[in-house]
DNA sequence: TCTGGGGTCCTGTGTCGA
DNA sequence: TCTGTCGACACAGGACCC
């Protein structure tokens, strides 16, 4: 495993166990304000932190600089400057993050074909088919590291082990700019001191209920009996976080993912009461969302809201539509109607509109496959498909589903061509 | 101190049809 | 015909993640 390094992280030497390891879990540092830098070298080595200066807006990155003021992300700027007030603020470049995380998936790519990207700024790579190219996980990790600084210009924390669970929490450990190896058979002992609230899915609520009952570590988690963590946290946590407190996980990185729901939403600067001024918001919202489902050819089945009103109190309406739409004016309808049903006349900070049970778009018969190997076992169901429609009507769509293997069984009828 | 915006997942409750 | 049960589904709210 790793030792400490003197700067409150903890990393791996060269050459550490990586045995029974191929998950690497990369994590670039203070990834908005790293690309700042990037951009403006004049702004190395100060507090920089990331987000608007208005009012209501809150810290969506911070330097290292200015998280050792206390700063973190999520803070409202007010707060975070109060904290810091030598830092400088820098208004967020979301579509220049977006470019640099291209970059660096990029580099990812050409280690090994199996990369999940999380976020804009971290991803899971399983490097187990590629050792042959370029070494064992350790010596790939290190690989990934050098290159994202040589070829992008920022620096990346990278956990090793034996799942996406234990990957992750070793990135986090290592951070910033280090890594940190835990061979499979150390899985437990690396987990058994750490906090409860270092998992994956605990947050405060969760953490506040394990502790009341005195789980305050991992390895207290797996000496606990299942009824008790189940009445803590609830049966699917807790059943989830026993799993992965004895060093289960079994899940594999997945290299695509199907987008559920799409939604926009808006916090104003200033509460608003006029509920025709809120009307007009809705739809332009809709129509916001609207554009991104035809982009992607879906449509939704559902439409939701939600109203947060001054005293942050927030309320959801969603709708099942009798036809699926992408077109705004509907959805937009459908945001207003949910909308008049709310009877409270409170002042609201904020609204949204989200789009959800996303199909794709024309598709009034069609079946999903998970993958390749569901989709050989419908092959018969196509052949019967392929008589009633012809083969030309049967499509494999594209970008439907993880990898290249859910598809979709459509008649041209349903695309408006026959 | 005063809480963004993009999402996913889980839980509790109510309804409806078999 | 009436009643109870159960599963599926819709909906509302909330926790959590980055």
């Amino acid at each position: 495993m790793g030792r400490g390094d003197g700067r409150g992280r903890t990393v791996s030497p060269d050459g550490a166990d990586d045995a029974g390891t191929r998950i690497l879990h990369v994590d670039m540092d203070a990834f908005y304000a790293a690309v700042e830098v990037m951009d403006d070298p004049s702004l190395r080595g100060l507090p920089l932190i990331i987000g608007a200066p208005d009012g209501r807006s809150v810290v969506s990155s911070a330097s290292y600089e200015a998280r050792r003021y206390g700063v973190r992300a999520a803070m409202p700027v007010g707060q975070a400057m109060r904290l810091c007030p030598s830092a400088k603020i820098v208004m967020p470049h979301f579509d220049r993050y977006q470019a640099v995380s291209r970059q660096v998936m990029t580099v990812f790519e050409s280690i090994t074909p199996l990369v999940e990207p999380l976020s804009v700024d971290e991803a899971f790579l399983d490097v187990q088919g590629v050792r042959r190219l370029w070494g064992s996980p350790g010596q790939i990790a290190r690989l990934v590291r050098e290159r994202v600084q040589a070829e992008v210009g920022i620096s990346c924390s990278v956990g090793v082990a034996a799942t996406k669970h234990v990957a992750k929490m070793a990135s986090t450990i290592s951070k910033p700019d280090g890594m940190l190896i835990v061979a499979a058979a150390d899985t437990l002992d690396f987990l058994a001191p750490r906090s409860v609230r270092a998992m994956w899915g605990v947050g405060p609520k969760a953490s506040d209920a394990l502790e009341a009952r005195g789980i305050r570590t991992i390895g207290d988690i797996r000496d606990s009996p299942q009824d008790m963590l189940d009445r803590a946290v609830g049966p699917a946590l807790g059943a989830r976080i026993a799993q992965l407190a004895r060093g289960e996980d079994a899940r594999a990185v997945e290299t695509e993912r199907v987008e559920k729901s799409v939604g926009h939403e808006e916090t104003f600067d200033v509460d608003v009461t006029d509920r025709e001024f809120l009307r007009a918001e809705l739809l332009r919202l809709a129509d916001r969302v609207a554009v991104r489902l035809r982009k992607a050819a879906w449509e939704c089945a559902t439409v939701a809201i939600k109203i947060r009103f001054d005293d942050f109190t927030t309320l959801s309406r969603s709708q099942t539509l009798a036809e699926p739409t992408s077109v705004g004016q509907r959805i937009g309808e459908a945001a207003q109607t949910l909308y008049e049903s709310i009877d409270r006349r409170d002042p609201v900070r904020l609204v949204g509109v989200r789009a959800e049970k996303l199909r794709p778009a024309g598709g009034a018969a069609f079946a999903l496959w998970d993958d390749d190997e569901h989709w050989r076992k419908v092959e018969g169901a196509l052949d019967d498909a392929r008589a009633r429609f012809g083969s030309a009507t049967i499509t494999r769509a594209r970008h439907v589903g993880r990898g290249d293997g859910r598809g979709a069984v459509r008649h041209p009828k349903d695309h408006g061509l026959d």
